[in-house]
DNA sequence: TATTCTTCTTGACGTCCATCAAAAGACACC
DNA sequence: GGTGTCTTTTGATGGACGTCAAGAAGAATA
């Protein structure tokens, strides 16, 4: 949270993040369609969240975990336009919108953070389009675990171990390729001693296994 | 723009978008790298934005056009993390990010006006991770035309008739597609009768026959 | 412990798209 | 008008990933 605040201002942003809510695994913190009101902060545990096509098609377009945000994208039209389901046990924070506008009026620096988090959702999208738009099945996965434990070790779990609370299916939805594929890479990896996988226990032997993967040219 | 504004709140809206850039057909607007201090609302000309990976590979994220809005990526870290290069000769309106704030603060439909703006950025980027992690090539040119189309549209020009400011190999970078691919697909529309394609000159002849693609099952 | 359901792995095969290559068509610049 | 460059089209071929299928390993419920 955003530095330089008064005795005042910090009470007032308490009170906007004063409303908590537990979302139990496999439940929704919200839907598309239903009608948008606030943001929410995760506290503890982990979300996907996923779009569907007219024909039932759906893509994940994110997982989320402690301290991020997610319902930005129902700002634009006062409807969600996407699902978020808690993949472990959760708790939030729930922010109203309106509140949120109303404080970041009076409080510049709380503006500024408003700000930067749309703008970091808008950058990491950027990330997932070059992701679908241009990787191999392998640089894909190697990418997303990379990512996945860059993340987890900036809120102090290790950054070789991790437990995958998401599906081989959810995987692969939110990379682009079928589960057999996110499967068979996970397969060839430990084959290559990159990684060791029991399941959804991941370690990672040879980081920079990974990362050479990732920064592989495809073309040229 | 939004509504309800009184005559000062107008004024100073009006010195927000006082400045004005021309920028010629193949120059940048900015470039990944370059410090940020300014969303620019095109005012004519076409756009595109890409990010790059280390090794060179790039992605278009998005094509732009007049009444949009670029730049929101430069937010998060001061700098911008994608290219915004003209594809026709254009003129943006500069808006000093700082000014921008500082207005909001007091005009709430300008506030309101800015969350919208970048909610639905992230929207539309979910769109596109959609189609990149789920649609085969047809589907992916159809929903490309189809959204052009629109866009075009809803600025007075025709619905069936456009002409392309862009390669196929920027389509193609787009879509998650290599130009040949692009060309294929287009020379197969043209077969079915659902378009006629002159180079970059297009005409829509049979809509329908272009959303009956888009809404094909991939599977089931 | 037994049973059922979900998730994951692995194999065989097929398809869609990428790659490589060549030529023709547009466009710019002398 | 001619020349060089960029863009587009089209064909032939191959490879990466999807599809279909079966079975194994866990997790959930009783």
């Amino acid at each position: 949270m955003p530095i330089d605040l008064s005795r005042e201002e910090l009470d007032r942003i308490d009170e906007l993040v004063g409303t908590r809510r537990k979302i139990k695994r496999g439940t929704t913190l919200f839907r598309n369609g239903e009608k948008f009101s606030s943001l929410f902060a995760i506290r503890t545990g982990f979300f996907k969240t996923c779009v569907a096509a007219e024909d039932g098609r759906d893509q994940v377009t994110g997982f989320q975990m402690a301290g991020e945000v997610v319902g930005l994208d129902g700002i634009v039209n006062d409807h969600h336009t996407c699902d978020a389901v808690a993949l472990e046990d959760a708790e939030v924070c729930v922010m109203p919108f309106d509140r949120i506008e109303e404080l970041s009026r009076e409080v510049n620096s709380l503006q500024r953070h408003v700000h930067k988090i749309m703008s970091r959702e808008i950058v990491r999208e950027h990330g997932v389009m070059l992701l679908l738009g241009s990787m191999r099945a392998e640089e894909r996965l190697a990418t997303f675990l990379l990512n996945l434990c860059h993340r987890l070790h900036a809120r102090g779990f290790s950054q070789s171990e991790l437990i995958l609370r998401m599906t081989r299916e959810e995987i692969g939805s939110f990379l682009g390729l079928k589960l057999e594929t996110v499967s068979r890479t996970f397969s060839r990896f430990v084959e290559d001693g990159i990684v060791e996988v029991k399941q959804r226990h991941v370690r990672i032997l040879n980081t920079d296994g990974l990362r050479e993967i990732v920064n592989i040219k495809s073309t040229g």
